[in-house]
RNA sequence: GCCCAGAUAGCUCAGUUGGUAGAGCAGGGGAUUGAAAAUCCCCGUGUCGGUGGUUCGAUUCCGCCUCUGGGCA
């Protein structure tokens, strides 16, 4: 729908996509084919090594730059994408905060696996207890980056949300219109399930075979956690046989879809487009496969 | 044809010394401030294969039947 419109009105696609950032991520991404970047640029794709992990910071930085860029040639920024906090961050701005220390961050996980997550837990209730009320004990991620900010910053990441909270002023150029389509679940269940098939009958276990291949990347950078690419992975390793890869990967996308319906329906100001996914017909379905390189949600 | 082992949640299985059952995965809902395609939280009634019997009571014990593995012919 974004490459129709970038073709027929004066807009320019951004990408939203914490997955197509990266180069050498192209199939399982569902990166849009030369082709069609040729008839409809993305901006915000390929712009980072897979070592280099990407961030929802950088990416408000810069779409920021991109939707200047678009209404200062007259044009009109249409911003695509499934990454839903990349929206929120965009949306509602950022407080100040740190970006990742990689330093600290191997101290804190180097604590975790000697004296548990319950022990990092611990620690963020005595510089942050504000955060260690709001964080899961269980939440690894979080724990982790709260006790990062304190270490980085010598000040409680409560403090500094409470500075600039998400949420308040930012400074977008412009008016955001929030559209989104939200099939029928048990249609949109059996796209995901053809999409992932189409994706290997593409070569997506050679592109990860690649990487691999590299020699620098390992399974837990961000990129090659994402879905499709860590299940491929993994596969590779010999966790699993490639029928379970398959199982694992198709039930990742799905959950990936249910956390997107969940940030959707949060937005009071979302303009939900009608949607009809009519999976009887194979050929709308193939068809939908062959023409949109984008997902084809 | 005979022998043995199974048949319990969508799937894989645990369990009930007889008082109608619970894990993992899947699925659903939610959270989401520099990893977000990440990370985490909450949610478990299902003719316990069918049918007779024993019993106050059977998913549990017994018989028969059906189906599925494995073995012997």
């Amino acid at each position: 729908m974004a490459v129709e419109l970038a073709q027929n009105f004066p807009v320019q696609i951004v990408s939203v996509d914490s997955a197509l950032v990266y180069r050498g991520l192209d199939i399982g991404s569902g990166k849009p084919d030369q082709a069609t970047l040729a008839r409809a640029p993305h901006r915000l794709i390929d712009i980072r090594d897979p070592v280099e992990p990407y961030s929802a910071a950088e990416f408000r930085k810069d779409a920021l730059r991109e939707i200047n860029e678009i209404i200062g040639s007259g044009k009109i920024p249409l911003l695509v994408g499934g990454t839903m906090l990349y929206f929120k961050a965009l949306r509602e701005g950022l407080a100040e905060m740190p970006s990742a220390a990689p330093e600290v961050r191997a101290r804190i996980l180097e604590l975790a696996a000697s004296a548990g997550w319950g022990a990092v837990h611990k620690r963020l209730q005595e510089v942050d207890p504000l955060a260690a009320q709001r964080i899961h004990p269980n939440d690894p991620q979080r724990l982790q980056r709260a006790l990062e900010v304190y270490e980085v910053s010598g000040r409680p990441m409560s403090e500094l949300h409470a500075d600039k909270p998400a949420g308040a002023a930012q400074d977008l150029p412009c008016k955001l219109i929030f559209l989104g389509m939200l099939p029928e679940r048990a249609a949109l269940h059996e796209m995901i399930a053809r999409r992932f098939h189409a994706m290997l009958a593409d070569g997506l276990v050679d592109e990860v075979s690649a990487l691999r291949a590299r020699m620098d990347l390992t399974g837990d950078m961000p990129a090659l956690r994402s879905v499709g690419y860590r299940q491929v992975w993994e596969y590779l390793d010999g966790k699993y046989d490639y029928t379970t890869m398959i199982d694992k990967a198709v039930a990742a996308t799905r959950q990936l879809a249910k956390r997107q319906y969940t940030w959707l329906r949060s937005w009071p100001d979302l303009h939900a487009l009608a949607c009809r996914l009519d999976v009887d017909d194979a050929s709308i379905v193939e068809n939908h496969l062959k023409n949109l390189p984008e997902n084809p949600i």
